[in-house]
DNA sequence: CTGAAAGCGCTTACAG
DNA sequence: CTGAAAGCGCTTACAG
């Protein structure tokens, strides 16, 4: 096929020239494209011809045009720099909100930009997008705040502290936490030691950070246990490594170290070694986190409670979609346990 | 502020509003809006004024509609299951490639539905998007040919075998490949293995697959030692264990492993150590992909060739929008070599 | 420097 | 069941 003129290449197939074809007016086109009730068959059937003949296809934007909805979405993480997102948000957060987006023929956009209140609200006011999903949700968001005070359409991963009328889905981490100790006083261990996120991400009432912490410590109360805990960063072996150092330091009977990442847990285990310390045999490790492929690289594996971010971002999506298609719907809150899988970091105590 | 209904939320504050507000002609409200020239100091801000006060933000699909472009570029990876998607493409490549479209105002898509010929056009076809950026090009790739033939814009990174008046960004695998057998010879290795890409993907023409291959040859030929290797899968530790024991079931001697993914590598080094051979004492392993925190997870630490997915992703975006903006630019053609980070993996001989 | 008019591609009542 | 008319929010020539 010759190719045209670059020239020519946007003046597309208009409906217009589907109407002409099929000897029909626009608005009869148009019904059929939208599968309209009230259409002969046979006119349908020519009109349809015309479409796949000219290989017409409408025009998005002046679909959108008609006070209609943008049918897109964003998904917004609160971080000032766009490139240390990629180190803390999951591949799987992307493709599983687009997935559930495409198959419900909706947009998405993920926001990476610094986003001001100004700017958020901008977003639907220029009807750039018809709901945001929020990512890191804080007790007290100011993004949560201001879309509520305009009521404006949005979904949380994670939440914040006034829930009422708010639709979330959340990772259960005070649970999570009962769950791991749970776990590892079934093995006999009665010395367990936590390594959770930043004292910076709890005093700036980072969900994660507050719970994971309190139920951390109500878990070792239920068992009338000693709590020994450090807060680190969460987002390389180095702070893992020094961690576990100072925790061992402070207490080193301990039998068991639970760590809120992969990546902590790795550099706790390299830790024990340098302290002549193996994993299992003289001291458990085991990890409340994403999954992925982080546990199996590990060496020994990493025992982990773990979430799929796949299928809550993609309930998130589903979530957010129904909100926007049924305007009534009552809020939905959702809670999500975690998934136990028992690899080569955990032993009991013989 | 006292909630309005929902009702009247999509009505927005218009362009004739603020026209209104300030007094003023709506052609004159889109010049201020646009930075034409020819408006007076006095009205622009009696205009702008009236912008503020109403809180009023243009409709984007309004803008988009003059025949204009959708300001829109998609990212897409030729991938069945979306689900799969999550194991494959590094977190790096949204956020660079979103980050980048941000700067320039640009909106992005990331296709994960399956995609047709006929989708594919229609992208285009219905102003979705104005360019798409591809991924996982292959030697002889439909995408290409169908875009190419139809002369719409798009970028790739990786590259096809045809590649006359294509702009694209690819990593130089071959060249890696080169530079990791001279690493290792330079150690004092004469053995030197790899862990390579399915057989599939190289009979299927993609890229990495071949083009690794041809270079750990070739380099294994200039230095006349002798090859051995294994085509496996690269996105489990397992596959990696697996092929390690093939591998030195073949040739027992080797002393060095070259693999092409974090997670073999791993894998690599626990099947060493299952047969007695620490690493690196007894074995050296490095690994030639993209960069993150997996390399510091394993122990020992990995030596890597590594490539920032971010950078790339960037880079290649960035091509997507001067292509888009300059008609006439010529094609651009980067390969990227990788960096070579030295960690514990890897020691020379004694 | 500014406004009246036309039009972007489509959809939505309203007649018939 | 179908078409003529109006309009979505904006921009682009065209006058003045």
């Amino acid at each position: 096929m010759p190719q045209s003129k670059s020239s020519n290449l946007k003046q597309g197939i208009t409906i217009t020239d589907v109407a002409k074809a099929a000897g029909v007016s626009v608005p009869t086109v148009s019904r059929i494209l939208n599968n309209k009730e009230y259409v002969a068959d046979e006119t349908r059937e020519r009109v349809n011809q015309a479409i796949k003949q000219l290989g017409y296809v409408p025009h998005t934007q002046a679909r959108q045009l008609r006070g209609a909805a943008s049918q897109t979405l964003a998904l917004h993480h609160p971080i000032e720099s766009p490139h240390e997102l990629s180190t803390v948000i999951e591949t799987s957060y992307f493709t599983g909100t687009a997935e559930a987006a495409s198959e419900k023929e909706y947009f998405i956009n993920f926001l990476v930009s610094q986003l001001t209140p100004d700017s958020l609200l901008n977003m639907y006011r220029s009807n750039q997008v018809d709901g945001i999903i929020l990512l890191q949700v804080r007790m007290d968001d100011w993004r949560v705040n201001i879309l509520r005070e305009n009521n404006y359409p949005f979904v949380m991963i994670g939440r914040c502290s006034e829930l009422e009328d708010l639709t979330f889905i959340d990772l259960d981490f005070e649970n999570a936490m009962l769950l791991a100790v749970d776990f590892l006083v079934e093995l006999g261990h009665q010395n367990i030691g936590l390594l959770t996120y930043p004292q910076s991400w709890r005093k700036a009432g980072i969900g994660p950070a507050v719970r994971s912490l309190d139920g951390y410590k109500r878990a070792l109360d239920n068992y009338g246990l000693r709590s020994s805990y450090r807060e680190i960063g969460l987002n390389s072996v180095e702070e893992g490594y020094e961690g576990t150092h100072d925790l061992l330091q402070e207490n080193p009977e301990l039998t068991a170290i639970i760590t809120v990442s992969h990546l902590t847990a790795a550099g706790s285990i390299k830790a024990l070694a340098a302290r002549g310390r193996n994993v299992p045999q003289d001291c458990s490790v085991m990890s409340v986190g994403f999954g992925g492929n982080f546990a199996d690289v590990v060496t020994p594996s990493l025992t982990t409670l773990e979430w799929s971010p796949y299928e809550i971002s993609y309930q998130a999506t589903v979530l957010m979609i129904d909100k926007l298609r049924q305007k009534d719907l009552p809020a939905q809150q959702i809670l999500v346990a975690p998934n136990l899988v028992v690899r080569e970091s955990t032993k009991a105590i013989t």
